[in-house]
DNA sequence: GCAAATTAATGATTTATTCAAG
DNA sequence: CTTGAATAAATCATTAATTTGC
C-alpha cells in the first residue's frame, strides 16, 4: 500500500499546486514536452514528482475548467430562457390588463395613444461574457520537426503503455508479462494468448 | 514535405501490418510499453517505423474494430425490427385476411376451430451472438511495479506531449518554444505569455 | 475529539472523436 | 475512403473533505 515512498498516486503539495494554477493561468494548457520537462525539474523542488503528474495535472485541468464553463453556460442559458419566458408571461400579463384597462378607461377607439406596455423593459442578451478562446495561445509545433534521429540503433527510448501509462525503461527487463527476455518471446505467431502470463495483478481484491 | 526520409507519417509495409494483424488476432490489444518495444524491434526489420506508430496502430485498430461492430449490431438490429414490423405486419393481414375467410367462408359462430394465424411462423430473437468480452486478457500491471528508480539524478527520459505526441529527447534542444535554454525560461512567474515566443508553427494554414 | 461512513475532488486510464495525409 | 496521428471526453479509482454517531 505504501511502499515506502508513499501513497499510490501523486498529490500535489501546495507550492507545487500554487505553481501549475500560476503556469495555467499565465495561458499554458498543453505544454510541450521539453516544457513538461521544465516543470517537473522546478517542481520537483517541492516534493516528489514525475512528468506524467504534470501531463495529467494539465490535461485534467483544463478539461475540467472546460467542464465548469459549459456548466455555467448552460445554466445561465436555462436561466437565461427562464427569465425570458416569465418576462414573456409578465409582459402578457401586462398586456391583458393593459388592454382591458384600456377598454374600461377609454371610449373604444380613442385617439391611437402609446400603450403603456410599449415601453415595459425588453430583454437583453448578454450572452458570450465568457472568454471561449482558450486556445488563443497554442503552442505547437508538428511532431515531425523535433523527432529524434532514431539512427541511433539502441535508442534509450522509454515510453508508455497508453498515454502516459508505465513510463518504462526498456532496457532493464520489466519483470511481468515476459520472461528475463531472450529479445524476442513475442514473436512465435502461433496463437496462444500472450498476455495470460501475467501472474500477478497487484489490484487488491 | 518529404524532407529527406520520407513521407511526415509512417505507412506500414505489407509484411508489418501482417505481422501486427495476426498479434492482434492473437489477442493483443493494448500492448505495454516493453511488448511495444518488442514488435517495434522486430517490425524495424521490415522498414523504417517507430514505437508510437506501433502504439497507435493498435489504439486505432481496436478502437475500429469495435466501431466496426457497433455498427453491424445496430444495422442488424435495425434489420431485426424492421423484419419483426413486416412479420407483425404479415401478422396482422393474415389476422385480417383470416378473420374476413372466416366470416365469409363460416357461419357467424362456428365452434372455436384453430385460426390459421395461430401457428404462423414466430419471431426469434437471435441476440448476443457478438462477444462482447474483447478484453478478457487484459494484462496489465500497475504503474507503480515497473516504474524505474528515480533515483538517478539525470535520467535519460523522454516523453510525449500528450499521449504519443512529440516524442522528444529533453537533452537535445527542441528548437521550439524555448530559447537556447539556461534551464528555466519557464518561471520568472510573471504573467508573460509563454507561449507567444513561438515562431515557427509550421502548421500551413 | 475521533474514527467509521459518505461524499466531493481530482489523479490516472480508456474510449470516442476529429484532423489530415495519401 | 482509409487510416495514422492527435485531442477531447468519459470513465475509473484513490485520496481529501466532510458528515455523523458515539
Amino acid at each position: 500500500m505504501s511502499p515506502a515512498t508513499g501513497s499510490s498516486r501523486w498529490s500535489p503539495t501546495t507550492e507545487q499546486l500554487m505553481i501549475l494554477e500560476e503556469l495555467y493561468r499565465s495561458g499554458i494548457r498543453t505544454p510541450s514536452a521539453s516544457q513538461i520537462q521544465q516543470i517537473t525539474t522546478h517542481l520537483s523542488f517541492y516534493g516528489r514528482i514525475e512528468g506524467k503528474n504534470v501531463f495529467y495535472w494539465f490535461q485534467n485541468h483544463k478539461a475540467r475548467d472546460r467542464q465548469k464553463l459549459r456548466r455555467k453556460l448552460t445554466k445561465q442559458m436555462q436561466l437565461q430562457q427562464q427569465q425570458q419566458r416569465q418576462q414573456l408571461q409578465l409582459h402578457h400579463c401586462q398586456l391583458n390588463q393593459d388592454i382591458t384597462n384600456h377598454f374600461v378607461a377609454y371610449p373604444p377607439c380613442s385617439t391611437t395613444q402609446d400603450f403603456p406596455f410599449l415601453t415595459s423593459p425588453t430583454l437583453h442578451f448578454q450572452g458570450g461574457a465568457a472568454n471561449t478562446s482558450e486556445q488563443a495561445l497554442n503552442c505547437k509545433w508538428s511532431v515531425h520537426n523535433n523527432q529524434q534521429s532514431n539512427l541511433e540503433e539502441k535508442r534509450e527510448m522509454t515510453f508508455y503503455n497508453y498515454g502516459w501509462t508505465s513510463l518504462v525503461d526498456v532496457n532493464q527487463t520489466s519483470s511481468c508479462c515476459t520472461r528475463p527476455l531472450k529479445t524476442l518471446d513475442l514473436f512465435p505467431l502461433t496463437t496462444t494468448k500472450i498476455n495470460e502470463d501475467c501472474t500477478t495483478p497487484p489490484k487488491k481484491l
